[in-house]
Order: C-alpha cells, then sequence, then structure tokens
DNA sequence: CTTAAAATACGAAATCTTTCGTACATTCAT
DNA sequence: ATGAATGTACGAAAGATTTCGTATTTTAAG
C-alpha cells in the first residue's frame, strides 16, 4: 500500500529534503547546501540529481540555460514509507511496539505528551 | 550517544533476527531460514556471517568441527538505533512528529490505545 | 572577439554489498 | 576405504551507489 517505486538512497534522500525545504532549486543551490555537512564534488550532485530524475524522484524544467529540479516524491509519502519499513524490517511488523519504545526512549515533555494524548483521544472518538 | 560501531546491512540485519530469535546457530540453521523468504546459496550465508564477524556484529564459537555463531549486537540497542536514525535521517530529529504520522496511519484498536495510554500515564508520573 | 564563469552530459573509477565457485578438511554410513 | 554429506575459507564476479574527471555548451564581462 504504501511501497515506494523507488526507494532513494542516503545521498538521493539528501537532496530531496533539501528540495523539500527550498523549494525548485538549481543543481548549485542544492550542492551550496550539501556542502555544509558533506565534502563532495559538484559534479557528484550533478550526476545524482541526473540519476535521481531518470528513477522519478525529481523532475526538472529548463530556465533559461540553467535546469530547475523539483522533488517529485512527496515528503509525507516518504515518511510514510520509510516508518513503514522500519516498522516491518525491524519490529517484526508492529507498529505499536516501535511506539512504545520511542515513547519510552525519547522521554517527550508534558507539552509532547499533551499533544499525543489528543491525538489519542481523536482516534478513540473514531473507533 | 546511540550510535552504532557498525551498521548492519539489510542482509546481516536479516541473520542477526534469526540469531535473536533461535539463539546461537550454526551457519545451517540460519542458512535454512533465510530460504524460506530468499533464494539463495549456502556460502553466501557462510561469507556474510564471517563479515559479520570480523565487524564484531556477531561471535563464534566451536563446537566439535561446526562454529557455533551469536549476536553480539543485541536487539534492544539495534532497535534503539534505528529509531534514532529514522528520526535523525527523516524526521528532522522529531521523535513526536514521528510518533504522531505512526498512530495517525496505523490506526491502533482499542486494545493498543490502551497500552499506549498506559505508558503515557507512567510518562506522566515520572515527569 | 576572447576569456572566464556557469551549466550540462557522461564515462569510468572507487567503494560497498551480495553472491557464487572452488578448494579443502572432516565425518559417517556402506 | 571410499563416497556422500557437512563444514570452512577465500578469491573474485556481479550489482548498486557514489565520486570525479573531462568535454562541451552557453552566457556574461572586458
Amino acid at each position: 500500500m504504501f511501497a515506494l517505486k523507488y526507494k532513494p538512497t542516503e545521498s538521493e534522500l539528501d537532496i530531496l529534503q533539501i528540495l523539500w525545504k527550498q523549494g525548485p532549486s538549481t543543481v548549485k543551490n542544492v550542492h551550496e547546501i550539501i556542502l555544509l555537512h558533506k565534502d563532495t564534488g559538484y559534479t557528484t550532485t550533478l550526476k545524482l540529481m541526473q540519476i535521481m530524475t531518470d528513477k522519478g524522484l525529481i523532475t526538472r524544467e529548463l530556465n533559461g540555460k540553467t535546469h530547475i529540479y523539483s522533488a517529485l516524491l512527496g515528503e509525507d509519502s516518504l515518511k510514510t514509507s520509510a516508518v513503514t519499513e522500519l516498522v516491518e524490517e525491524v519490529f517484526d511488523g508492529s507498529a505499536l511496539e516501535m511506539v512504545i519504545q520511542t515513547l519510552g526512549h525519547y522521554k517527550p515533555n508534558e507539552a509532547e505528551l499533551e499533544e499525543i494524548k489528543q491525538l489519542i483521544q481523536q482516534l478513540e472518538n473514531k473507533a
């Protein structure tokens, strides 16, 4: 149900996240941000983005001489399938166990607990 | 804090999960289980387990002529770091957002909601 | 016009993971 | 004792991802 046509690799995910945050961008824009936390060449980023275009993860349009790239894969859809994959592969399909493990470790503060409680109430009402 | 010395690959994770479930096992034991959902050769499993031994993910001892392998990386520690990685890489560090996303999608049933509510109460009491 | 800067394209190297083939040793049943 | 079964070791091929070098095009400035 939530399977992705193409599962992005780690480097591809970096690029998707930049496009989500920045909106449509040139390779140069993206690469400048990548340089903040990774030491890699411009053509590496370019090539990755070309590959991602082939895979259908992103798209591009010509603006003068320059390509403007946009994400095709949506942030929500990736988040959903990333969670699904984690639950399936690591928690043997039990989302509940994963949530409980997470809550146990992260020790949410009061405001966060409140937010979760409200969501649970909503879910209970719908059930 | 929860970073892993060596992050298991997908195939390595399969093997770890088998060792967690079955306890100390021979390559043959592990490979038989792998065959249930994957078509691969015996020596592939053997080689992977040898590599994992080098990496320190598992260990082995000789029992007669046969090696008995055991997991060194614990199930909990892997689950914790897998969640951490998901939260960091995909949810920009917000465990809360991840939990809420998950609860929204998985629509837990009443018993599960109850379990979460109890955990939340415990967390509230401790805070 | 000529040069520098900014882009694109693409082959190929480098790296990592997965897979298998082959060689070799040991055990066990016939 | 010999052949099948069961193990181990390990090099190397196959695949996938990441990286870079180099060639080419286009634009802008001097």
